[in-house]
DNA sequence: AATGAATGAGTCTTCATTCAT
DNA sequence: GATGAATGAAGACTCATTCAT
């Protein structure tokens, strides 16, 4: 067999991506065989390797992809607004990535959360532009004294995404029964910009 | 040899679970290598063996070592004061925990983070103690009203461990830059209960 | 290599079949190695698990086939004729089997012989198209009173097999001196139906 | 712990002998663990190689001293008598060990019919004793030419002593069922002598 | 004499990867 | 381009054996 057609080789290759972060979502990198991942997605075992050089390929393949979907979606989100606003947002942007691609999501939380040097770089090397989203508006917020200046926006950036993925092994780890998904947005936002403390929320609410 | 002291055996095991953490937290469950962790015990290759019967059930007792350690530090944490108070004595216990044994907590952190539904259930099972520790200073705030209350003290307190753990990935991730450890329980607490806004924070620290 | 037509795969797994019946022939289930298996029969080391999904498996296989060929040969023999004649001609098959597949065979009788309750049954059941060959043969001169009533026809067909066993064992153990091959038949035949003692035979000799 | 009595000495060698016969029996050889071998004989693991060099050496004591037990029972057997009463004195001497000594008899058979040739030699050899018991008994009778004359003395002996193992084999793999162990004698001598024909000895030959 | 901790050769098995078809 | 047979490195685990105590 022999010519795919640009276009039927693009899908065998999302297909495998497919497959790949469905298996490592499952299993992590190491027990994921490419093999199965081959198989699943309806290949026979030595085809993954005319579309990817190796295993560690595939995985980092998988993780940019993640995260150029994720990044697709996230920069529809509007960049005016509350910051409350703005980052209910991102956060649902967010949330619609993942139940887009879950498996993919799932990856990317496992393998940022196990601190494999490489893949810790390279998850937040792709993961920049929701960041620098994230970090824009805190800094406006910022400049205009309505944040906590001990700390610098970006580090709140990353705090935030954080947020929003500990509801997510929350949610997976709960069965999906808590949080549902499309409480995500709200309570990252106002965990992350009011915490869990009382009384300081009583006139919260006036900030535009 | 025969006949070590019960000491000297016991001894042995811990370099050998100390060996595994380091492994465990370096390399993940799959990719870590049981002839490696003998060795760098200090031991030939089949020596694990005769302390443990597979890698799975020494995969267990380290986790298993690493909560009851942990415990252990936390149950010193002074059980009165105000919340604020409590939480940051209980993350700085927490903190000295992560010092002392570093690797093991890595290891927790690691697979607490991968869902592996096995162990997932094991380390929360665990962790119970620190838990109830929080969720009991949550709710005894809760009844005095000075807590958020769209949300149950357990998972308030789930979250306040997430917050914990997010800090110590940053830390790690950013290579001991920052957070630097000691800023830990404050960042936690405060980021825990007050959020990241800001006028919310002016007549906080009235709380008791 | 791939697409193998089927009957190139089929041969690599004769050539399996074939080393693995050597080797479990002249080890035992044990002592015999999977990777020596491998190399003699021409592959690398883990390629038997492309055929046989372990070791266990493949050790059935042997004795599968092995029963196999030999019910295929037996079942050529004559199913009439005196007694005697019949037998014979059932034990010249089951040499003619041994001379083909010696090695099969001799695993055959290695594991029947060591009780290992599994193998035992996989034997038997196997062997039962020979037994009950000889079962069929015994039990119409049973009723002709031409032989012994106090045991039955399927025990005296045990016996039958039995001695022919035997014979080989004294075959292989005497390095191959006595009985020679061709002799077993009328061996086996005349030492079950005659016995070793001699007024019984005094005319015997007269059949055609 | 020092100077033991030679009489607890040859105890304790005697109480490892025997889980060992235990051991090769349920187990072959090579599945057989020396560990587990000093364990049922209530000593620590390495005990063993104080009374014995090897696994090797360990089993070769067992056959020695399986063998040594029968012939030392065989030789109270009558060497008087008719053929076939001195016959099943002998074969009853045999069971009569087979019953004092189950676990060592079945390493023999195992063992016998196994044909390492190492192993097949080293127990012919001590089954010397027996096997010309048998053999002086059968010359008596060939010389009066009560025998069959186409073998020698020696094969038919050997041939005995296997009548004789088939029936054990029976007995063990029919879960001692049958034949029961006091029917051994008679029934390997007559079918040993007179075989299982039946007008046999009357007019047998007629068949077709 | 007995112990049992330590050893390390050797076993089965998995799986990423190659490459002839 | 796809296939899947073959490869062989690597890993978990077993167990006979040694020897300090």
């Amino acid at each position: 067999m022999a010519r795919l057609t640009a276009n039927a080789k693009t899908r065998a290759r999302e297909r495998l991506l497919q497959a790949a972060a469905t298996r490592f979502a499952a299993d992590g990198f190491e027990a994921a065989s490419v093999n199965t991942i081959s198989a699943e997605a309806g290949f026979a075992k030595g085809t993954v390797y005319n579309y990817f050089s190796s295993k560690d390929e595939l995985f980092g393949e998988v993780i940019r992809t993640a995260c150029e979907r994720a990044v697709r979606i996230w920069s529809q989100a509007p960049s005016s607004g509350s910051l409350r606003a703005r980052l209910e947002a991102l956060a649902a942007a967010d949330v619609q990535v993942l139940r887009e691609q879950e498996a993919f999501m799932q990856v990317l939380v496992r393998e940022a959360m196990s601190f494999r040097p490489q893949t810790y770089s390279l998850i937040l090397a792709h993961l920049a532009p929701f960041l620098d989203a994230v970090s824009g508006a805190l800094e406006q917020a910022a400049a205009e004294g309505r944040l906590r200046d001990d700390l610098p926006p970006e580090q709140l950036a990353l705090m935030f995404l954080g947020f929003l993925v500990l509801l997510y092994i929350q949610h997976w780890g709960s069965g999906s029964v808590w949080p549902p998904l499309d409480e995500v947005p709200a309570l990252a936002t106002t965990l992350f910009l009011d915490g869990a403390g009382r009384s300081s929320r009583d006139e919260r609410e006036i900030q535009p």
